[in-house]
Parts: structure tokens; C-alpha cells; sequence
DNA sequence: TTCAAATGTCAACATATGTATTCAAATAAA
DNA sequence: TTTATTTGAATACATATGTTGACATTTGAA
């Protein structure tokens, strides 16, 4: 299963790599703040949906987020 | 937003070029059979765990068929 | 045609995602 | 220190995901 602590974290650095707030992703992707805040904190998993459009608000490629994921559990 | 029937026949065009039944993709991704027709024909949309858990099934890297996707939405 | 395998579909249900609001606790900047 | 910004955290709620079982329908092979 998918570790919910690493989605949250990749999720978090790429958006502190970037300098944006919670506040401003959230919003572009049209989730609620304190979504993201469970999300990053790995208390909530995304939908697949919700995921594509946090990552779109990055400025990411989806697949290449996931792909860090993947990256990230291996090393795990 | 992401579309459901796009996501479902990537997938469903995954699995069917490997030649598996709905029946083993699920049994190897752990989720109901029911399930995955539904999330097929677009009428259910996974979370990014059950996305991920069904690229494995059909042993694929989850960011390979999330690229599929996203080419796919290029199109239409 | 007949049979079996695969898929579609429905229902009832449990659980999780996602919402909005509110307040506390960090964090940083003045 | 004081202030504003950011994030963590809790609640209650609406909605969606995911489960199991049953049965109908489709598909292909014998």
C-alpha cells in the first residue's frame, strides 16, 4: 500500500522548492487549505484527481510527481 | 478536473493489451472485481493508492500509465 | 447451438475523502 | 517584542470511494 507519509512529503518539498504557501496551492487546485495540510502530513490520501490537480497548481507534470513518489519509496 | 472515462479506458487499454482479465488485476491489486469495471467505464475514480496499486498489477511504473493519461487528455 | 469465462449492473453497506469553520501554535519579519 | 503569515489541529458534515453478493449480459470457444 502506498505509504501516505511519503506522497505527503514529496507533495510538501515540491512546494516549498517552489516558494508557495499552502494557502496558494490549495487554491489553484481547488481543495481546501486544511486539506492539504492532512494531505502533506500524510493524514488524508488524495484521489487520483485531487493528486493531478495539486500537481498541475506546482506547475508539475502529474506523471513526473508520481514519479518522485516512486523514487522516494524506493529509497525507503 | 480530471475525466473518469479517459482514466478508465487508459487502464482498461492496459490491461487488455497484457491479456488479463478484470478478475486477476484486481485479485493482484487487492480490490474488488465490481470495482475495477466501474472505475473502466468511468463511473468510479480512484484514489492515487488504488491508481498505483493497479499500474503494479499490470507491472507497470504508476507514472508510466499516469503519462498515458495525461497524453491521452492532450488529444481530446 | 451450447457452455464457460468475462464483464456489466444493481443494492446495501462501511469507510475514507473532501468541505467549512474555528482556534492554537509556529515562523518570520518589522 | 509585536505583528502578520503560515501551518497544525479539531469538529461536524456531505459526498465519494471501495466492499460483498447476487444476477444479467456479453463474448468467445468447443
Amino acid at each position: 500500500m502506498l505509504d501516505a507519509i511519503v506522497v505527503g512529503k514529496v507533495i510538501q518539498k515540491s512546494r516549498e522548492r517552489r516558494g508557495l504557501s499552502q494557502e496558494v496551492v490549495s487554491g489553484l487546485a481547488g481543495i481546501g487549505r486544511t486539506h492539504l495540510s492532512a494531505i502533506e502530513r500524510g493524514e488524508r490520501k488524495p484521489t487520483l484527481d485531487t493528486f493531478y490537480r495539486l500537481a498541475q497548481a506546482m506547475d508539475m507534470a502529474p506523471s513526473a510527481l508520481l514519479k518522485e513518489i516512486e523514487d522516494s519509496v524506493e529509497k525507503s
